[in-house]
DNA sequence: GGAATCGTTCACATATTCCGAACGTTTATA
DNA sequence: TATAAACGTTCGGAATATGTGAACGATTCC
């Protein structure tokens, strides 16, 4: 049998799930994590150790914790954005505008991460001690408004490409998982320069998400505005209202970029 | 020949030094990596894919950068700090009071992380394109303020740990690089409350730092405030100024907290 | 006081990583 | 235009580093 492409390398795959496990058990024992991932104790603890010793991984006591060593690695990738800066403060403009969350993502490998989020009367900025919206986080493209905003300014193409590679995954009732239902709503993104978010990514919440494109008419980021139901009134005019300071901040962000 | 201890897994170690290759060089190409690390072209070409499937690593031609996948595990870990929101304001209120550079640093396996940063009159909080004490960086504990005040505040045991860990590497010629200089500087900081960077990090900057004490007279952070010598006036009134104004910072800080 | 659990150590087997040579393309050079 | 060098990629083979499971001491829980 011959191989086909590059060969994964499977210890680093087991590395990397490790370190998962310790952050979505918020903090996991050696045993925790062997049992989690079906792998033998003494295996996990060579892992443990050496993601310790790298700065990867913290002890504390018996239980393990995701290190700082992260940091200079994502605000190097962070940084990387040319926009990441500028766009900061038009997440705050936007959420005091508004009243409401605010955030700034980008495509990245066919996903989209939160560069930077807001709440409106919130003082702590960028930051929300549990909400699923605060920076870093990860999302799909279909099932939120600035994923789908993206997706609209992409080509048809690198659409398929990201579905092939992520699929549709539903995470409430409302998500789109019909790959023909979403090219629909895609053109009508396109017509009307922004996009929707109707809780389907999470119950209650409703949002509006618009592209931020560069020079050569390519993506670079979305921003979108969104909060529970009951607060973002579903009617159109209202949808429109917040769709427009949307779309001002982002005509107003890109004159400023160079070209 | 027995082993001592916990093996370190090489493969991971390995993967590790790729994308720390990869960030050092602002993006590199599979021979960039290949020639420094030297390793098997072919070798390299496994793990940059495997990192590149994982998210960790970004392909743009045939040049590959450090992925945002690094940030869901940042901002876990950043968040996982209960100070780390009510530090944040502390930070930009501290830039703004003083009108220099201000960080909040955490230690963590014997190293310091900038949690966040600020200067003065800039209104891009928490982002300097190039500087080194930019959000996220890493640095030793006994060449910056902070980190002077924090060891100041261990215990003689755990400096000595750390100090056996990492050494007392110079980066200028005024870094303490001799145990017992270290010590009595540490003895100096704990009778006046503060610590001082006299140019031992980079030439020509100078700062002030305070530790944050838990309620249990554990360290939980430290403050500093720095800027280009020119601009930190050397005279002791005027760091004693500045000191004074950190230690009003934390005071508030402190009284805050949940005891 | 006993049993169960924890993290740790170790010898062993084999699966996995690593290497190096060869390939097809592209880029640079003569 | 022809030739050479450099790139990323593929693949067979060899060695080694990984993964396993059993045994250990320590701690915790019944």
């Amino acid at each position: 049998m011959t191989d086909d492409g590059p060969r994964p390398v499977k210890t680093t795959k087991t590395s990397l799930a490790i370190v998962r496990a310790v952050r979505d058990g918020h903090g996991a024992t050696l045993s925790d994590v062997a049992g989690r991932l079906d792998l033998a104790k003494s295996t996990v603890h060579n892992h443990l150790h050496t993601l310790v010793d790298e700065g990867f991984l913290v002890r504390d006591g018996d239980t393990y914790h995701v290190g700082l060593q992260f940091l200079p690695f994502s605000e190097h990738a962070r940084n990387r954005n040319p926009l990441y800066s500028t766009a900061r403060k038009r997440v705050y403009s936007l959420a005091e505008k508004t009243g409401n969350e605010a955030d700034f993502i980008v495509e990245e490998n066919g996903r989209a991460y939160t560069l930077e989020y807001a709440i409106g009367e919130s003082t702590a900025r960028g930051f929300s001690g549990s909400s699923p919206f605060r920076a870093g986080n990860r999302f799909y493209m279909h099932n939120c408004a600035s994923g789908k905003a993206m997706l609209a300014s992409l080509s048809d193409e690198r659409v398929r490409a990201i579905l092939d590679r992520w699929g549709l995954p539903a995470t409430t009732d409302h998500t789109i998982t019909d790959e023909s239902a979403l090219f629909d709503e895609l053109e009508t993104i396109r017509q009307r320069g922004y996009a929707t978010n109707e809780e389907e990514l999470i119950d209650g919440y409703r949002s509006v998400g618009a592209a931020v494109t560069g020079p050569d008419d390519d993506v670079v980021g979305a921003f979108s505005v969104g909060g529970p139901a009951y607060r973002m009134a579903v009617d159109e005019s209202s949808t429109r209202e917040i769709a427009q300071v949307l779309l001002d901040e982002i005509d107003s962000l890109e004159s400023e970029l160079p070209n």
